[in-house]
RNA sequence: GGCGCAGUGGCGAAGCAGCUAACGCAGCGGUCUGCAAAACCGCGAUUCAUGGGUGCAAAUCCCAUCUGCGCCU
């Protein structure tokens, strides 16, 4: 049996330190980072998202972008304008990967998006239908219940599991049937290409709020408003930026003057942690996970054991 | 001191005699098959300031008390 490749995924809530954490590991035990975060492979959208400040240099022909020395792929690539999605993301992450091992280094996914980390990690097979704007527009327009009958009717076995209050779902479930002419097919948890040692950061819920807090009123005084205004001057509709979810939304609104400045302040910070609270319960079914505790003095010793083992 | 209005879960707020006291926010728990910072689901007052009363039936009517707000002297 071929041994499988090494990986390191650094997983936890926003605001728990897994970029530095990712950037020190990289340095002592010779990695590039692969970051996991749907908001952050957009250019422009740097304060709201908390990227890394690094910058694009030209390394072996290629442009790369490299934050304190290490260079991190699926960053700062795409313009907002533009649809990403899990399964764009997967292959862009797949080859970051193939080309870390080829040159005999760690790849070290890092982020807080737990759906495309696992998709790359679990080698999960995504249905590979592309979005089809008009169909989706037309569903639309159709309520949940008469949604879920139409995929009962199609798929029988997907209308089972699928969650059928969420149109987002119905819809996707929809698209993919009615473009293969093929039931939804199984996520395959077929075993993982990588051996993956998962690394997740874990707060005092109390001290990762408080955390959370302060980001944010640094992150104003960076000029978080000032990037979004941009943004929006640049052409990104409100409703993009309100899709963005977050800093985009809240701030959004704010600059449409739906929301004072303090209640901007007050519900974005509700909604970070509720976001915070929904990266935990993804990650927490999730029992390959080690959990460290704050200093993360512990990330070194089992990143060095994995490695030599 | 007098008159008026109000007092419903942590907060905001419906209900104004008769379904198991709406709903929003916050809180807690959860889902997740190419939009995932998105989308979606579940949970909370045996009780309506307190004490009496009227009614088959009261958060809803009456009386008293307490508290808050407003006006008047």
């Amino acid at each position: 049996m071929p041994k499988k490749d090494k990986l390191l995924a650094i997983v936890g809530p926003t605001a728990s330190g897994k970029s530095e954490l990712a950037v020190s590991l990289a340095k002592k035990f010779n990695g590039e980072i692969i970051s996991a975060d749907s908001r952050q492979i957009y250019a422009g959208m740097d304060i709201g998202t908390g990227k890394v400040e690094g910058a694009w240099k030209k390394i072996r022909g290629r442009k790369i972008y490299v934050y304190k020395g290490i260079p991190h792929y699926c960053i700062d690539f795409l313009s907002p304008k533009k649809q990403f999605s899990a399964g764009l993301f997967q292959r862009q992450a797949q080859k970051a990967i193939d080309d870390i091992l080829e040159r005999g280094k760690l790849p070290i996914l890092c982020g807080g998006t737990g759906h495309w980390i696992d998709a790359v990690v679990l080698g999960q097979k995504l249905p590979e239908v592309k979005p089809n704007p008009a169909l989706r527009r037309k569903l639309e327009k159709l309520s949940p219940e008469k949604l879920f009958i139409r995929l009962q009717k199609l798929d029988p076995a997907r209308a089972k599991n699928i969650d059928r209050f969420n149109k987002r779902r119905l819809i996707r479930a929809l698209e993919i049937v009615m473009s293969t002419g093929q039931p939804v097919p199984a996520l395959n948890s077929k075993p993982s290409p990588y051996e993956c040692l998962w690394l997740g950061l874990l707060w005092p819920q109390e001290a990762l709020y408080k955390r959370i807090d302060s980001r944010l009123t640094e992150r104003l005084s960076q000029g978080m408003v000032k990037e979004i205004s941009q943004l929006h001057k640049q052409g990104l509709s409100w409703k993009k930026l309100f899709d963005f979810g977050l800093e985009y939304r809240y701030v959004g609104q704010y600059l449409q003057k739906k929301l004072t400045h303090d209640e901007m302040i007050e519900q974005l910070g509700y909604a970070i942690k509720h976001y915070a609270k929904r990266q935990m319960t993804w990650w927490k079914r999730n029992r390959n996970i080690q959990w460290l505790k704050t200093p993360f003095k512990q990330a070194d010793k089992l990143t060095k054991k994995f490695i030599l083992g």
